[in-house]
DNA sequence: TTCTGTCAATACGCTCCCGTATGGTTGACC
DNA sequence: GGTCAACCATACGGGAGCGTATTGACAGAA
């Protein structure tokens, strides 16, 4: 019965997910999308309460099948060398547009909770990772701190310079930059 | 004659600044800035044409004394590794809300070419400074996109903790952390 | 077939911001 | 003390979003 219910809500939530990777939280606005959706606001309004219901919706999405289901993927690589390899090229070569758009509103009432969750869920787990490859746990602390930031700002560099997504090489030679900068 | 001009001007582009840190491009926005300002639009559309005129001011105030004035003032010190550590110091003590909010904004015609050249700029600079201290160049300019991309995503992160400025002990850490990391 | 619940369109008022037009104020200088 | 330019206030029209209220379409159950 809440069948086609669920599938409507469940296409604004991709769009608004959509949206915020190309323009931001402020992007996540009712009228635009429905107007990319070809639908009025009339239908936005049953489905949702707010816009922050939506954006709400939105971010639980991000959350669950971003961080957690990276991390449980990850996991069923035994060997904790090739995970940091794994986790470099997946996440370097993954497009980071939502995750940029969520710090750049790191202030937003809706937004902070989440991103301070999967932040620290993210740091936890990297630095987990790097002690698991021998490196002493409050080193592996800090240089999880470090390599996550890295992750985030190469990204961002990558952006100002607009240069296009690294080739297979140049991806090739950070990950073993990478690889040997954090794990000795 | 234009003295009265001037400071007016100045008066803008300074709150124009003032609101891009703890706003983002969208708050550097007329008529919230006139309120702040204690004045209304009729000043502000005497001294500027249009928004976009004071936001382009406004970067480029930011451009010149943010990284050109940075630069030149670390490149009295002598020692590489001294500068390596100033320059850490420097920038991981400093406020970011600026550099994050154009990143975040890195789309914005007024906004690219300046955070390109700044970005380029920098990168640059780091590099050198990375050769000098006897990387080899290829090297360092890898390690430079690292170094500042690390640089940019602890602020972030630390914004998306919300966590207090680091204390002077951390931050002693994290810097031999850096130097550590990237200078051998 | 009628009725009912689900979903969407239309129309409205509100707020915030932009940019323009126009008139006032002030201060320097003759 | 009148003039002119610099500077600012007031008042307007317009666009983009938000949220509400009301009505309409349509499908399946009774």
């Amino acid at each position: 019965m809440p069948q086609k219910t669920r599938l409507s809500r469940e296409r604004w939530i991709e769009a608004a997910l959509d949206a915020l990777a190309d323009g931001g939280v402020a992007a996540v606005a009712v009228e635009p999308l429905a107007t990319r959706l070809g639908v009025t606001k009339g239908s936005f309004y049953w489905h949702f309460h707010d816009r922050d219901e939506l954006l709400a919706a939105a971010l639980d999405e991000w959350e669950q099948t971003g961080t957690e289901g990276l991390i449980e993927r990850l996991d069923e690589i035994a060997d904790p060398r090739e995970r940091l390899a794994k986790w470099a090229r997946r996440v370097l070569g993954a497009d980071k547009a939502q995750l940029t758009a969520l710090h750049a509103a790191a202030d937003h009432p809706t937004v902070a909770p989440v991103l301070r969750r999967t932040t620290e869920r993210r740091l936890q787990y990297l630095a987990a990772l790097l002690h698991e490859a021998g490196v002493p746990p409050a080193t592996a602390r800090r240089r999880a701190h470090l390599l996550y930031s890295a992750d985030l700002g190469l990204y961002q560099i990558a952006r100002a310079l607009d240069a296009q997504s690294p080739t297979e090489r140049e991806l090739r030679a950070l990950i073993r930059e990478i690889c040997d900068t954090f794990l000795r």
